[in-house]
DNA sequence: CTGGGTGCAAAGTATTTGCATGAAC
DNA sequence: GTTCATGCAAATACTTTGCACCCAG
């Protein structure tokens, strides 16, 4: 379990045991969304609000402490920001992976993106993940 | 401007003048969010409720008449079922342009996958299409 | 100390549901 | 005629805001 207390600081967001909390919750789990977030935490600050949960989630997108991961169906998950990287998400278990990806390459599986600027690119696979293929 | 109803029909929805007014304005907009569809049906249907659209874009997602668009930063797209294809979102203009795009290509750009059976990928690039680049 | 964070309550926004009426087939 | 859709109102769910108090720096 890393000490994020510098981690917040370079984002400019203060170290509070909460922040310290969600950014351990996010390390540990990978993925999660609002909710799971929420409940977890209360298991440390039994008077946490919801209200510090997404006040929290939102300063912490805002200065790229984390971010933000759409799926497929459900609900948004948030992760903490590290190198590009894509997600495999498994539609039996709800399990995500991340997974290295090969930006140029996944660029030039796109026709006609000539005259388009690239800055990003947001990959999602669905699929069934290695255990559940097993079941 | 196309007749959906029996496109409707084929996949188990009835023909009301609503749904296929929904199906001619994606038809015509290509991507549209729930605010956006909902102000254009106004004009056509001056007492539509909005709830009759979530009702209806609901179905349609349920029986793949449709599909969600989800967009980093942005409310959800709707837009009519057609072949795979990704998604270029101008960051500038807020555009939505589709292009095909070659799914074994993006498919083996990722490392680790042996062990993931994948069945989709959704992928939205971000960046600034031409017209805004030569503002 | 001081600025900013927390928790609570309330407000605001988004989405779904129940039901009576009406339209599609 | 029967089934299902519509529109309205109400309910529920989700997210943000305002404010008094408190803590990190």
């Amino acid at each position: 379990m890393n000490n994020y207390t510098n981690a917040l600081r370079e984002h400019h967001l203060k170290a509070t045991p909460q922040r310290l909390e969600i950014a351990n919750t996010l390390e540990y789990y990978g993925h999660i969304n609002i909710d799971n977030l929420y409940e977890i935490m209360l298991k440390k600050f039994n008077s946490i609000s919801l209200a510090t949960i997404y006040k929290n989630i939102n300063l912490m997108l805002e200065n790229s402490f984390i971010q933000e991961v759409k799926i497929p169906h459900e609900k948004s998950v948030y992760e903490l920001t590290k190198e590009a990287h894509s997600h495999l998400v498994c539609n039996k278990c709800g399990s995500i992976e991340d997974v290295s990806i090969d930006l140029p390459v996944v660029t030039h599986a796109v026709s006609n993106n000539s005259d388009f600027k690239i800055d990003k690119v947001d990959v999602v696979f669905s699929g069934v993940c290695k255990k559940c293929q097993s079941l």
